[in-house]
DNA sequence: CTAAGATAGTCGCATCTGCAACTATCTAAA
DNA sequence: TTTAGATAGTTGCAGATGCGACTATCTTAG
């Protein structure tokens, strides 16, 4: 048996003289660190149906997702903007996608900067096998919590992103134009 | 004003045949994305604390929160396994922060593999700069959830956390040593 | 029409970080 | 004691990704 540490956080050894209301702070309980960890974790969780099974990255799947939901043709920086990833990001996973045909691109008439992506049949099978995977993750991730308890979760998820301006109606971002 | 796009999600022009129920995933209500893209914009909300003022990468200013918590010295794999972060970056971290003088590390007498790590005075000193600003940043992201929800938020998190074997009491972790 | 500025997409570069190999050290079993 | 295996920490390497420059194209003001 390897030799354990001497204590862990929850009993830890830390000097209860420095209080959580002046200068110190757990790490294990600021949100912002434990976000990190989640998600990394869920990623981690996770990549063993995209990654591992049909050879997707996560900018890979996100074009995917992209376009199997809006089950519409759209551009590049259309996904990049609404999935918030870089667009040098987006058009390296695209070139990807398309080196496996598993999307191609049609030039667009009216803009002939942009191109419209769109799944091949082939990627429409991978989307189609691979997204109901991806849901019974989901699920199993998120079993810990009650039906009201996951609602809610979802819910103040929904707070958060929009005081970050990370939800935007479209009407807003008519206005702006800011995707 | 920039050609807009031509629907973001709230409208979208989904084709509603494919329903969720099915072979679709709607990306915005997916838990693992949404944890991912709010993970990236809270850290990107904070990094101006630590980054650009104090010149800390996370590694670094992980490394630092767990000295300043703990308020007690331990080791580089200490630092990695509760914070879950690959102790080749917390070496690296570790390097950046002792050149900078903010950390400085011991023999072990025990155990001459390891280092025991402690925060200088300056190091303490800029801990003890660094923490009220990152909770008041938090505290702003947060601002959004009423007190109770706030509460709630923290314990799904907890929850889930536990599900995926995040947190570990000490008890099971000297079983197991698996920290 | 022309020119200035904005936008779509690509690509080189730098950085970050996980992996795995490596050294040094410790532990445990024969 | 000896030896095999485990652990702490470091480092080279490779893959991923954000940034910024670049080209091509579009838009708008004059």
């Amino acid at each position: 048996m390897p030799k354990a540490f001497s204590g862990q956080r929850a009993t830890g050894r830390r000097d209860e003289n420095a209080s959580d209301k002046g200068s110190s702070l757990d790490l294990f309980r600021f949100v912002p660190f434990r976000l990190n960890r989640l998600a990394a974790e869920v990623s981690a969780a996770l990549s063993g149906e995209y990654q591992e099974r049909y050879g997707l990255d996560i900018p890979e799947w996100r074009v995917l997702a992209t376009l199997g939901f809006r089950n519409d043709a759209c551009s590049a920086q259309y996904i990049a903007h609404c999935t918030r990833t870089h667009k040098s990001t987006i058009s390296r996973a695209v070139t990807a996608l398309m080196t496996r045909q598993l999307v191609e691109r049609v030039e667009n008439e009216d803009d002939r900067r942009e191109f419209q992506l769109r799944m091949t049949r082939k990627g429409k099978a991978l989307y189609e096998e691979l997204i109901p995977r991806l849901k019974r993750r989901e699920q199993q991730i998120l079993s810990c919590l009650s039906a009201q308890e996951r609602k809610d979760f979802a819910i103040m998820l929904g707070k958060i992103e929009k005081s970050l301006g990370l939800v935007q109606t479209s009407r807003e971002a008519d206005k702006t134009g800011a995707y």
